[in-house]
RNA sequence: GGGGAGAUUCCCGAGCGGUCAAAGGGGGCAGACUGUAAAUCUGUUGGCUCAGCCUUCGAAGGUUCGAAUCCUUCUCUCCCCA
């Protein structure tokens, strides 16, 4: 049985990680991060991963679960994140998920549904078709095969598009077919109280500027460098938010200045996005930064009304 | 001092007499999101008492039925020659 959870999300930079130490340390809790980007060893200054330090005063999960150049899925986080919850319940812990990637808190609190394997020739073909045949062709073939899948997608929409071909190249079924809805629900699998970070959007994109340029500060270049030496710059994960900048960066493409504002930018975007996930969940508590003790308090009505 | 080029909506940038509140991109705002999601994509973006009206294309005048587009002067910016 998994056990009830406290979720401490926020648009990136909001100071989530700090609060959840901080609470974690109050209430015998451990930190479990849910992160898109964290499972990445080697990725560290640039996904805000925490420090040695911190990690050593409260221990964290699903963070370096991986290597840059390995496979890794919403689904197999939700399977991963459900165990360690489980066994963070074992052992009497609370567990805190804390981070700012929608799709993966939402597969984790509501389930994700079971979906069938992609052989990964299929996979290959799908891509080869999208560069090669095109966007069109591509979708003119989804809406053949599943029509209702491609009557709500944008034929540009080139993760969604490739995914429903996929998914009927390699089963001959819709994904309509092997979906419950279940990301759909406001019913989530086990208890949670649900915390937000709020902050004033002129602020909040003020501290994505400042804290950019701590991370470059800090050697966020020296760690694409070293990245460099063993993995190649189209990985994905090397194309997340900040590292594309950086390898365009260390190519020539654009100078340090240009990379750092473009990084700002991205990160702006991105928060904008995070916070529509958000805003989706209709049980999230917001609270300011600074009114911590809202949420210790909150935190201690929730935990008492499940033991 | 002489000779060029230019000033366009939040920004960049197209427009070069009517079909222009003005292409396109960026940014902003809002939204979608079911397995590499920090990704990918969608809508919207001068104001209003909103099928119409008002204000806007450096400023002020002028030509014209009609101007962001033509003319005059002015202000500022950039480049070249001295």
């Amino acid at each position: 049985m998994i056990p009830a959870s406290i979720v401490i999300t926020g648009p990136t930079a909001s100071g989530k990680s700090d609060l959840a130490l901080e609470l974690a340390q109050k209430i015998e809790g451990e930190i479990v991060c849910t992160d898109s980007m964290q499972v990445y060893r080697g990725l560290d200054i640039g996904t805000a991963k925490p420090t040695k330090a911190e990690q050593s005063a409260v221990p964290h999960h699903q963070i370096d679960l991986c290597n840059p150049d390995e496979h890794y899925s919403a689904g197999q986080y939700a399977r991963d994140a459900e165990n360690t919850l489980n066994k963070l319940g074992k052992r009497g812990k609370i567990p805190i998920l804390v981070g700012g990637s929608g799709l993966y808190y939402k597969a984790l609190i509501y389930g994700l549904d079971e979906m069938p394997p992609i052989p990964e020739v299929i996979r290959q073909s799908v891509l080869n078709d999208w560069k090669i045949r095109g966007f069109e062709e591509c979708y003119q073939e989804l809406a053949k095969c599943d029509p209702e899948l491609a009557s709500r997608l944008s034929p540009r929409d080139a993760t969604r598009v490739q995914r429903g071909l996929e998914i009927f190249r390699a089963t001959g079924k819709k994904m309509s077919s092997f979906q419950k809805n279940k990301l759909g629900n406001q019913t989530t699998r086990f208890p949670v109280k649900i915390f937000g970070v709020h902050w004033e959007r002129e602020a909040l994109y003020e501290r994505i500027n400042l804290r950019t340029e701590a991370m470059m500060k800090i050697g966020w270049i020296e760690e694409v460098i070293a990245l460099l030496e063993f993995y190649s710059p189209s990985l994905s994960p090397l194309n997340g938010l900040g590292y594309k900048q950086i390898i365009a960066y260390l190519n020539g493409e654009i100078n340090y200045a240009q990379m750092v504002a473009e990084i700002q930018q991205k990160t702006r975007n991105f928060a904008k996005r995070q916070l529509t996930w958000f805003r989706q969940e209709k049980s999230l508590k917001w609270f300011e930064i600074d009114k911590r003790e809202q949420v210790f308090q909150a935190t201690e009505a929730f935990l008492s009304s499940y033991h």
